[in-house]
RNA sequence: GCACCUGUAGCUCAGGGGAUAGAGCAGUGGUUUCCGGUACCACGUGUCGGGGGUUCGAUUCCCUCCAGGUGUGCCA
């Protein structure tokens, strides 16, 4: 369906033309100032200055052309020359009916659909997730489905971290615990044992242990590095226990991103870069791209135009080692011969932009992507304490998300349990639901690029603008289209004009839904789909406090009003569905 | 040092070349023969960090200064 902006531009576009002037000013947006009119188009100011006319006069003339329009209720003009519309309640009502059969929405699907592969998890195996994972996996998660709602094909990959340094500081350490272990012994050359030699809760606290040792002990982290180098290489022991760590840490992994709702298709990481690696270095040093650097591997990526100094890109190591850089270009490699994308979208924390900045300039002159490969950075912001300082637990060490889950949850059972007479049992599981709404839309609400303040008393209120007022809100209007059924009716009615001001600001909010969903993709930008419903859930409520549904005499009016609140749950779900959690029954 | 980002109400945040810059929270007062009052309504608050410039018009674009954050070759 055609955005209602659109359809009004259309209307616009031929009074412009048979007043004289170009069709190009019929430019319409929402009218910032709803107290004078719904739409408005500032076209005429635009227009002045080349038809050396005054605006208002121009406005005046347009708007004698829209005489018998049947779109407006009233189209007048203001000085210093705005045109101010008003849409009529029939062209509305036809509008959202129309909108309401339609299986999108009034969504139209991309026209040109593009394949994207979104990197947006960047969980390390062997470390648990904390709060710093929170931000890439709900801000990706709502993306991806955002951009499979407008019709791409949208993978998500996890890619995890399992590849870099993390892995030698762990066979390091565990081979200062458990010297004797097969897996350090260079002759061995029977069978692995089957079962690794430590548990999850083990890996969560050797990793720590092993960091914490390598930044106080250089020889320790000397053998670290030559560790991760020597698993790269393919050393049997090495890569054995590499496996069991990949299979101790994914269970847990998948069931952290289970329990936040968020799903990848891929489950990568940098290790399957490995393959396509060395091709990768020779093709480089072959096309002369990559020269040799203080024992690096370097290739030079600053431009002309650059503002400030770019170093190169760091290819291989010193030692001879794979990299951050180096596993990120192979894994574009991979990439593109397995998937051939039309866009490679990333999401982390927006201090690794320079990093990115590197990687994509290297990938372009080495020619591992094709010239119109888009590829895309989006760089978040950090997630701060009450404090404004980066969150952090009392005795100021990382959160787990486990324990922030964990903390919401309770505050959202304790809410439920305080104001309703409920199953403790049945408390729990709302309490699960609802906490994930005021978890996430708390997040997404925030522009993802900016740092933001986490503040548990305030996402997981019940009013306001939060994630528990949104749901509330679909709850109520579920209820109603319960009751409604339960009195025998049906809900097969047609929406009429609009009775008040509050009906058809509702409407209005509804007619937005389209233009608001494609912005949203087009800027990556949940924040929006978070703004908007928490603006159609307030038109919601004032049409609700003011208009008595079930006890509406009228039988047709009242099926108009069921319809409405009908589109407007409908409206609604797909929203929170986009932003990654969904509404109970009951709360 | 250099580069990038941020600076909007007491707090948390939207917005953005145009008409009177908006919400929520916090505060005060109201609304119930109640379809879920965890709702709705009303009231107050601003040098849009400072200063210049472009423009008919700047909070928005450009320059500069100030403040904070981040980054700046072998971690990821």
């Amino acid at each position: 369906m055609k955005k209602i902006l659109t359809l009004i531009e259309q209307e616009l576009a031929p009074a412009f033309e048979q007043a004289g002037y170009d069709a190009g000013y019929a430019k319409v947006t929402v009218s910032n100032r709803p107290d004078l009119c719904e739409f408005q188009c500032n076209g005429a100011m635009a227009a002045a200055k080349a038809y050396k006319k005054a605006p208002i006069m121009i406005a005046g003339d347009v708007i004698a052309k829209l005489e018998g329009s049947r779109m407006f209720e009233s189209a007048q003009a203001a000085n210093p020359g705005f045109i101010n519309l008003k849409l009529s309640a029939g062209f509305l009502a036809d509008y959202l009916n129309e909108m309401r059969e339609d299986e999108n929405l009034s969504v139209e699907k991309a026209e040109h659909p593009k394949t994207i592969v979104l990197d947006y998890g960047g969980a390390n195996v062997a470390k648990p997730l904390h709060v710093g994972h929170l931000r890439p996996a709900i801000i990706g998660e709502s993306i991806k489905r955002i951009g499979r709602f407008m019709g791409h094909k949208i993978i998500g990959d996890v890619h995890l971290g399992d590849w870099g340094l993390q892995m030698g500081l762990i066979i390091v350490e565990l081979k200062e615990r458990q010297p004797d272990l097969p897996y350090f012994k260079e002759d061995f050359r029977g069978e692995y044992p089957k079962e690794a030699p430590f548990t999850i809760s083990d890996l969560e606290e050797i990793y720590p242990t092993a960091s914490k040792k390598s930044k106080e002990d250089a020889q320790y982290r000397e053998a670290a590095l030559q560790a991760t180098y020597q698993l790269q290489q393919g050393r049997p022991g090495y890569v054995a226990l590499w496996r069991h760590i990949m299979d101790v840490s994914l269970p847990d992994l998948k069931a952290n991103y289970d329990r936040l709702h968020v799903t990848f298709d891929l489950w990568k990481g940098e290790s399957d870069a490995k393959p396509y690696i060395a091709d990768m270095v020779q093709n480089m040093r072959d096309a002369g791209i990559a020269r040799e650097d203080q024992g690096a591997l370097v290739v030079d990526v600053r431009e002309e135009k650059d503002t400030k100094e770019i170093p190169p890109c760091i290819i291989l190591k010193s030692d001879g080692a794979a990299l951050y850089a180096t596993t990120d270009l192979a894994t574009i490699v991979e990439r593109m011969k397995l998937y051939q994308p039309d866009e490679i979208f990333y999401i982390t924390d927006k201090r690794q932009e320079m990093h990115f900045t590197q990687v994509f300039r290297c990938a372009r002159k080495a020619g591992l992507v094709k010239e119109d490969t888009k590829l895309t950075f989006l760089g978040f912001g950090t997630m701060n304490g009450k404090d404004g300082k980066p969150f952090k637990t009392r005795d100021g060490g990382v959160m787990r998300l486990q324990q922030l889950i964990g903390d919401i949850e309770e505050e959202m059972y304790h809410k439920i349990m305080d104001n309703h007479e409920i199953d403790p049992g049945q408390a729990r599981e709302t309490a699960k639901i609802v906490g994930l709404s005021a978890l996430k839309y708390g997040d997404l609400s925030n522009q993802a690029p900016k740092d933001y303040v986490f503040d548990i008393d305030r996402f997981t209120s019940f009013e306001g603008n939060t994630g528990p007022y949104i749901l509330y809100t679909i709850v109520r209007i579920k209820s109603i289209l319960n009751k409604y059924r339960e009195a025998g009716k049906r809900a097969d009615g047609r929406m009429m004009p609009a009775k008040s001001e509050s009906e058809k600001a509702l409407m209005l909010e509804l007619a937005r839904f389209n233009a608001m969903m494609e912005n949203a993709f087009e800027e990556a930008a949940p924040h929006k789909v978070c703004s908007y419903i928490y603006d159609l859930a307030n038109a919601f409520n004032r049409f609700y406090h003011e208009t008595k549904i079930l006890t509406e005499e009228d039988a047709a009016r009242q099926a108009a009003w069921i319809c409405l609140l009908s589109l407007t749950r409908s409206v609604l779900e797909c929203c929170i569905d986009m932003l990654g959690f969904e509404a109970p029954e009951r709360m």
